[in-house]
Formats: C-alpha cells, structure tokens, sequence
RNA sequence: UCCACAGUAGCUCAGUGGUAGAGCAAUCGGCUGUUAACCGAUUGGUCGUAGGUUCGAAUCCUACCUGUGGAGCCA
C-alpha cells in the first residue's frame, strides 16, 4: 500500500510503497544505505544484497543524488535511525534520474545556495525550518480564532503610505501612481471599527538599502487590531501571543528544533508576562552599561536593543518612546505628551525587534493637528480621518515581523533562510 | 549610501613574484550497519573583468564588476 514517511510509525511490521526522493547514501558491497526523503520526512531505507534481485542491488548502488523514485519495503523500529524507522527496501522503481544534483552533501557558501534556493529547500535544515515557519503561521490562525478575531485582508496595491519615512515600491495602477504596501495598519484599523478584533496575515514590502541578517525587501506580517483595546490591553495580547506560538513550536516541532540544534531550554521560559521597561529606563540601563553614544530622544540602534534584550531571559516590552521619533498615528500619554503610548518587544538573544505596537490616536482634532505636522495633504488619507469622525474608540494594535519570529525560535542566524524564496537587496533570482 | 573582507576546478578552499594544488562531487574498482561513511584510481582550470609594473603576475599597482559581514533605517 502506498504510505508516507509521516505515516511509517502506523505500518511497523507490515510491507509500504513510498514516493521519494534519494537524499543521499552510502554503500558496501553487500548492502546500502539509502537516505530518503518525501516531503513529510526523512527515513533511511536499507538494501542488503542477499535478499534483492541483482538488478535491485545494483541500483541502490548506482543511484544518483535525488533521483526520484518508489520504494517498497517492511517498515521496521530501529534505535540507530534518528527518526526511530527504517525501511528494509526490497524493490526499488526509478521514477525520474537526477545527474549531478548541484548541491552536495558537502559545504557550500551563501551566494551558491541562494542561487540554487529553488533546489536548497529540500535539504534537511531548510525543510526544519520551514516546518517551524509553518507551525508558527498555523498557531497564529489557532490563537487569534480562539480569541475571536476575524481575519481581514488588507489591500497590497496603495494609492498612499502608512508612514512617510520608508521607501516605498513604486508602481502603476493603470493611470494612477500606486504603491506595494509596507503595512496595512491603516486598513486594519478600519476593519477594527466594523469587526472588532481584526488580524491579517501577509506580505509587506519595503524598498529599504537594508543589508543585515534581520532585513527582507519582501516579508510577511501579522496585524491585529483591537477596538476597545488600549496599551495595557494590547500588551497583555501580544504577550500571550507570543508565548503561544513558541510553546506550540516546542510542541509540534520536537524533530525540527533537534534537528537545527535549537536550545529548548531557553525557549521553554518564554511565558507570558514579559518584562516591561520604559524608554527612559531603557536609557538608563544602556549608561550604565557603558553606552555613552545615546541621548534621550534618539531611535536606538541594533547594539542598543541587543544590550537590552541581553539582561532579560524573555522577550522585553520597551514602551513610551519619545513622540518625536514615532508613527503619526501613536497616542500620545495623557500624563504627559512628549511619549507615546506604545510598544517595541525585543526578542532575546539578539534576534532584535519583533514586534512595534501601539495605541492608535481616536482624537479627531488632534489626528488632524497630526496630518499638518506630517503634511499629510490630498485626499489618500481622508478615509483613514474619517475613522475618527464617526463613532471613533479608543483601539489597539501591532505588527509582528514573521521572518524575524521564525528565525528567533528557529535559532536561525539569517532571516534569508525563514521564507522560501527571500528578495533581498540585490537579489530577485529564483 | 558608508566601512571592512573576499572572488583560483562543478562545490569548499590552499597557493603572497619562478612548472596550477588539495578535499568533496562525477566516473571506475573494493568493502555486510553506514551516519558529511571509508580505501584505491581516473577526469576536471579564460586564477572575477580591463589595464599597468616586471625577464617573468593567481601573487604587486589602478579602475571597475560581483558577493559576504556590518552600520544607518526598520518588522
């Protein structure tokens, strides 16, 4: 009968047909190894000579890097297989043969993996990593439809900008001048008003010059948005948030963390609440830790959030940045104007920020005073003022950088590996 | 955009002024429990591009191209 490798465990003792894929193997002259994979898995299959046709044995012998092909074969336990099963092969059918796979088992640099990224996602590590994307994407759907949230899905082609300061993709929309969407927080907001909580999963685009390991021009976002909701509120969400899907990794992902070498360790403290300090304490805490590059009042840099996030075991909120420095949209503190209500959460171990949140202005007059400061003119945000116009609540949310999440639970030191197929400064291809 | 480093066989690299090298991959042979298997043999080169210095340049100089790491900006 035809299984998968996820399936084996159901079939010990009994003979099972796979679909695979030959990831690698090794031979003696009276058996072979065969490293197999099907997308579900990894399982090695074992041909010994004495109980093949000589055909059978002399195949599994000559078979080339990811030829693909149908095996059959007893499933049996075996303590010496990483996956806990082996499949003693006992035919073995060529569906299509593979000469000279590029990627060996051998080492290979950034730039020739990149380039062959379309061949790369098979390997071992980028299929772990990949899994873990996934689940990370499956909890949030699990988390958010258990809280009641709708998920809304904002628009990618803009005919303006969320914040002024990003470089945005520029585009036709026939006549009109259009942009890729760098965030569809505005759109959520408004979805807020009709819907109540409101999330939304998909990309963002940034035309950034950004070179670094935690940069993508290409990414994915996950935005909700709570009416009803103020700061306190929208921590507390995105605290449980958090917790959720890193102890749903740890859950569903055991094989995948092994395999990349993940510390669960340190993963398994990651349990709402987090740690909150504010901007003024977060300067603080960098003088005394001997950063005298920083005044109050300035963005801190990527050595700035790494120092912080390293005296903390879990994701750290710095809350209450100065008003100067922030989105138009922020509200500012009732007790005192010059910090907003918001919130970056810092990822340990120097993965950096995850996750910039706040509370939205409801204010008609003072986001108008907000539109002159920013020059805000013309008509692309008129709708987005109007929000305030009629019955407008105090609401709530934040924007959590999926590649970024991945590659902290993942343990990934690049974000390039998070996403199947990252578009990065100067690379389209493949 | 700025700073640093790199570009030599299909891949990963050594070679720093005097005959172009190794490991892996590929091909052939050997090996009954391998874990990046191992052992022997064979094949494999426009030394990023252009110019210059020199009797002689992969090696020194200049410019350019490409890549990597980081900064700024951000998720």
């Amino acid at each position: 009968m035809k299984s998968t490798i996820a399936e084996v465990a159901k079939h010990v003792g009994e003979e099972v047909t796979i679909g695979v894929w030959l990831a690698n193997k090794r031979s003696s002259g009276k058996i072979a190894f065969l490293q197999l994979r099907d997308g579900t898995g990894f399982i090695q299959g074992v041909v010994v000579k004495a109980e093949v046709s000589e055909e059978t044995f002399q195949l599994a012998k000559n078979i080339s890097q990811e030829t693909s092909l149908y095996v059959t074969g007893k499933v049996v336990e075996d303590t010496r297989s990483p996956f806990g099963y082996e499949l003693q092969v006992n035919n073995m059918e060529v569906i299509h043969e593979a000469i000279d796979f590029p990627i060996t088992p051998k080492e290979h640099g950034t730039e020739f993996l990149m380039d062959h990224r379309h061949l790369w996602l098979r390997s071992k590590k980028q299929h772990a990593i990949m899994k873990i994307r996934n689940e990370i994407i499956r909890s949030t759907y699990d988390f958010f439809n258990k809280q009641g949230f709708v998920k809304i899905d904002p628009p990618i082609l803009t005919g303006s900008a969320a914040e002024g300061t990003t470089e945005l993709f520029h585009t036709k929309y026939f006549e009109e001048e259009a942009y890729l969407s760098q965030s569809g927080q505005l759109y959520m907001e408004a979805a807020a008003m009709a819907f109540g909580r409101v999330f939304s999963f998909g990309p963002t685009f940034r035309a950034e010059k950004s070179k670094t390991r935690r940069h993508l021009i290409e990414f994915w976002m996950i935005e909700p948005e709570m009416a009803f909701m103020d700061h306190e509120d929208n921590l507390n969400v995105q605290e449980e948030y958090v917790s959720h899907i890193v102890q749903s990794v740890l859950e569903n992902c055991e094989l995948e963390l092994n395999t990349l070498e993940r510390d669960v360790e340190t993963l398994k403290k990651i349990q709402a609440p987090f740690p909150r300090i504010t901007y003024d304490k977060a300067i603080d805490l960098l003088k005394e830790k001997g950063f005298d590059d920083i005044e109050w009042g300035e963005d801190f840099g990527a050595p700035h959030e790494t120092a912080i996030a390293e005296s903390f075991e879990k994701p750290v909120f710095i809350t209450h940045y100065p008003t100067e420095i922030k989105a138009f949209y922020m509200k500012p503190d009732p007790n005192r104007s010059d910090v907003v209500l918001c919130a970056d959460l810092i990822a340990p171990e120097g993965y950096g920020e995850i996750i910039g949140g706040s509370q939205r202005i409801d204010d008609l007059e003072l986001m108008e005073q907000r539109y002159k400061e920013h020059h805000l003119t013309g008509d692309a945000y008129q709708w987005y003022l109007e929000l305030r116009k009629y019955g407008s609540v105090p609401h709530s949310g934040f924007g959590l950088g999926l590649e970024r999440t991945v590659a902290w639970i993942a343990g990934v030191d690049h974000v390039r590996e998070t996403i199947p197929f990252p578009r990065l400064l100067n690379r389209l291809y493949p």
